[in-house]
DNA sequence: GTCTATACTGAGATAGAC
DNA sequence: GTCTATCTCAGTATAGAC
């Protein structure tokens, strides 16, 4: 059995995603993802805090990926406009995404747990995306507001992408900003 | 000891109140919970379906005023702004749950699984609003956008509301549409 | 790596309310 | 008697302590 970290945590990763889909998520336990992986249920413990975070591991690379896109955006951009253009630099990742996606996300459905899981990892993305804001000078009332209006748009674009089967996210995302600019005209 | 199924509810939300702010969530089990209320773990289990859901059994009255709040807006207006009025019409129930929101919020705020259900919580309300608005003849897609929209501005402004220590709920839901008229006039 | 506490589940028995 | 709420008992799996 191999010892190296990586190796250890992406086989756990693979073992999970295929007993999840064979069993389900409540008929699979720790201690067969470890089986499958070549490892003690210990092991499983010391890659993942509980049994959903297996599934969630990917969400690092989309976070850092959004907070450098942000920072990148030319300052003294209008906050949301910041986030749309930071947005179309993440289209890439998300797009070569879709394929772990189209596994990840019926298993996800299907189980209250990982739902919940998946509606805090997007909460942790607002408050990243708020700081990220901040940093560019805008005060933290903006701040919170924007990254949770402009992550809504961007979540309901790559739903769209997703559902409509359409075949570029960029275009997505331009037309839920549109969207979003034609909501708020009845404000006035 | 008491069958009345109502009574034995309030007094496990009651007793999981007092302990969960005496010993933490974490310090409690749900053994305790049910000792305090004067019945059995496995009766704790029959009314909550899990450790979790005994504080938020209080969200129903919420969603139940504002799908009908939604409902009572007069056809024809459009989408957000008909989120807007309707979220007055919830307000003073916002304001009559303050002092239960001052123990639970804390409560929730130590507890990440708590936190992520209180995500899960908001999730729902925002598929509740999109069904509301689909009721009144929106697109699916529409809908939906709008919902997740509305959603942000009403809880940004209740989070205003309570931080700033603001008087005037009605005020922050007018300011906190202003500002999204603002955000969104950067994208053109 | 081992051991244990605790969250949660299922089946069947029992006790009040009507 | 019928129904529903609660209790008893026995168990599994997650997760954390040691």
């Amino acid at each position: 059995m191999p010892r190296d970290g990586r190796v250890v945590r992406e086989r756990l990763q693979q073992a999970a995603l295929e007993l999840f889909s064979e069993h389900g998520y409540d008929g699979t336990t720790t201690t067969q993802i470890a089986a499958r992986a070549g490892v003690t249920e210990r092991t499983y413990f010391r890659h993942f805090p509980d049994k959903r975070e297996v599934l969630f591991a990917t969400e690092e690379e989309l976070r850092d990926l959004t907070t450098t896109s942000i920072a990148n955006v030319p300052p003294g951009t209008a906050p949301l406009l910041a986030l749309k253009m930071a947005f179309h630099g993440v289209v890439p990742l998300v797009e070569r995404s879709r394929p772990l996606a189209e596994i990840r996300i019926p298993i996800i459905m299907t189980a209250p747990a990982l739902l919940e899981r998946e509606y805090a990892k997007a909460a942790a993305l607002v408050t990243v995306v708020a700081a990220a804001l901040e940093a560019r000078g805008e005060t933290p009332r903006t701040a919170l507001l924007t990254a949770r209006v402009g992550m809504d748009a961007f979540s309901t674009a790559i739903r769209r992408w997703n559902t409509d089967h359409s075949g570029d996210l960029h275009h997505e995302v331009d037309e839920v900003f549109r969207d979003l600019r034609s909501l708020t005209q009845s404000l006035d």
